[in-house]
RNA sequence: GGGCCUGUAGCUCAGCUAGGUAGAGCAUCUGGCUUUUAACCAGGUGGCCAAGGGUUCGAAUCCCUUCAGGCCCGCCA
């Protein structure tokens, strides 16, 4: 069985109605790893429902977090700011309304291309609106238990006066900054490094926060929810996992949810993702490089809390090939592969909306590549596609869109992460270059034999080695001459295949230059 | 100090949430193809499943111990 499966028929043995809940704090661009916990929550919703439960899929969005620092995606000015609430500071482009909807705006595209479409919360909404207001004061009024199982189980030492509350300063507007020092009902006292003292009535809403090992748990029964994946970061013994859930159970009188623990996506040769540190490969350039459905199918095929290897460069293309040939043993084309497991399952799971009637088209992903750097526009391509035979003459819409959508993020990832052995350019003149003898004697050969030549790939390379014996200079060299007239470049992509995507006056044009 | 993950062919990994003859891709070798962005087709070689113990008729798979590597936590979240 699919792991989302197993986790699913759990979940059903208890209860048939279930709220899962993912929860992300905008402070900064989406990366991968966020990324997982959405589709491994999409994941088992997704089998809920399949299996008859009634399920909701919420997004709580952190934003009444305060900036915790000046990230390194921020300009120096964002200093003034730290210590406020995410939804309070101003939106570093200034298109959006505070600095956590310029993210979130984002976040939420990203989720809607992935397929994931979920039931939006906002922190700051519901500090401001009041739904938080019973549960300050449930935490306030046990401060002592609460303070106990943070000691106990995390074994860190509080202040003496700590209370599970952190007030916005009335004059500074800062959470990080403030002391509270005590609670008599209905207020709390506070000190802020601002030089304001004072009080809040914790009656009127937006106020104040609780701390996060506190507001997890609250949140948890406010909505009722019953399962949320965590990061291994929260994991670990002591950690928000386990005091949250005892808070839950012993301050909120709420059974705590199944909390799934997810492995880390790691970047092959550069470790961990990290949201705060500024990665090489930003979740954003991770959705912009990887197909939407072949993002799915990386989290799909891999279990939760095993680690994930992302290669950002040639093993990308592998991942596309490995999602392809997934998809064609799904639709019966291709034969299935021993140890090849529940790949029905991950392929249904690794469609971001619907399955396809048919299969969709297929074009080997590293002819993509080629292509794309032959064409500067999808109507190019595709013209040189449908030139070439390598579409069929009636082109459905969708595969139309899945190719163009293919070739996107193709051309993203060759601006970004291919490595160079892969990148080549077609010159618009002829290049500074010099030939040999020999090669020049080749290509004027060549140029004769142009205009009669059935412009295919096999016709063409068997044209250059007909040359090559002829002219008795070396097969390599010949091909050379061709690739450093076109690119400029000692090698390049099999000449047959490539010249034939070229437009034969192109080629013939050239030539006829390079042997003047 | 603690937690989680990993250890299976030369390399990258699947198989472990069904205990029942050890799998794939790449590399290598053989044959075919006039042989290029990690070419294609057919086939072959290649494994004490990290080590040890236990459960079982039977263990890569379940349990315990050990070893090695990776990541996370021990500020905040």
């Amino acid at each position: 069985m699919h792991w989302a499966d197993v986790l699913a028929e759990e979940l059903l043995k208890k209860q048939t109605k279930h709220v899962l809940a993912t929860g992300i704090t905008p402070s900064g661009p989406i990366h991968i790893g966020n990324m997982r916990e959405i589709l491994t929550t999409d994941a088992v919703y997704r089998c809920l429902i399949e299996k008859g439960g009634d399920a909701e899929f919420i997004y709580i969005c952190d934003d009444y977090d305060p900036l915790r620092k000046v990230y390194p995606h921020l300009p120096s000015s964002y200093q003034q700011y730290v210590g406020k609430p995410l939804s309070e500071i101003p939106c570093p482009c200034g298109k959006h309304t505070s600095y956590a909807d310029h993210y979130l705006v984002s976040f939420l595209g990203s989720l809607h291309t992935i397929g994931v479409n979920p039931r939006v919360y906002r922190a700051s909404e519901m500090y401001c609106r009041g739904d938080y207001n019973e549960s300050i004061q449930i935490a306030l009024e046990n401060t002592t238990k609460i303070r106990n199982i943070l000691e106990t189980l995390s074994g860190r030492k509080m202040p003496k006066d700590w209370l599970p509350y952190n007030v916005k300063c009335e004059t500074c507007g800062r959470l990080s900054t403030t002391h509270p020092s005590l609670y008599e009902f209905p207020n709390v006292e506070y000190t802020c490094d601002c030089g304001h003292d004072g009080e809040v009535d914790i009656r009127k809403s937006g106020q104040g926060k609780l701390p996060w090992r506190v507001d997890w748990p609250a949140r948890w029964r406010m909505l009722g929810v019953t399962f949320e994946p965590c990061g291994k970061d929260h994991a670990t013994v002591g950690g928000t996992r386990e005091t949250g859930a005892k808070i839950s159970e012993e301050v909120y009188r709420y059974p705590p949810p199944g909390l799934l623990v997810y492995e880390f996506i790691l970047l092959k040769g550069m470790g961990a993702m990290h949201s705060s540190k500024g990665t090489a490969v930003s979740g954003e350039d991770m959705l912009r490089m990887t197909p939407p459905e072949v993002l799915r199918f990386l989290i799909m095929r891999n279990q939760p809390n095993r680690h994930i290897v992302f290669d950002s460069g040639l093993g990308l293309l592998t991942l596309v090939d490995e999602y392809d040939k997934e998809e064609g043993v799904y639709f019966g084309k291709e034969a299935e592969i021993k140890g090849m497991k529940e790949f029905k399952k991950i392929y249904e799971l690794s469609q971001p909306y619907h399955i396809q009637k048919k299969m969709p088209l297929h074009l080997p992903y590293r002819h993509l590549v080629t292509l794309n750097q032959i064409a500067k526009t999808w109507s190019e391509l595709k013209e040189i596609l449908m030139r070439t035979g390598q579409l069929p003459k009636k082109l459905t819409k969708e595969d139309e869109e899945h190719l163009r959508q293919r070739a996107e993020h193709v051309r993203y990832w060759l601006d970004t992460f291919a490595p160079d052995e892969v990148k080549f350019e077609v010159k618009e003149t002829l290049p500074d270059i010099t030939l040999t003898e020999e090669q020049r004697t080749m290509l004027s050969i060549f140029k004769g034999k142009i205009p009669d030549l059935s412009w295919e790939p096999e016709a063409i390379h068997n044209a250059i080695y007909e040359l090559s014996e002829q002219t008795k200079i070396p097969i390599k060299t010949a091909f050379s001459a061709i690739y450093q007239i076109l690119l400029g470049q000692e090698r390049g992509p099999r000449a047959g295949f490539f010249l034939s995507n070229l437009s034969k006056q192109f080629v013939l044009k050239r030539v006829t230059e390079a042997v003047k």
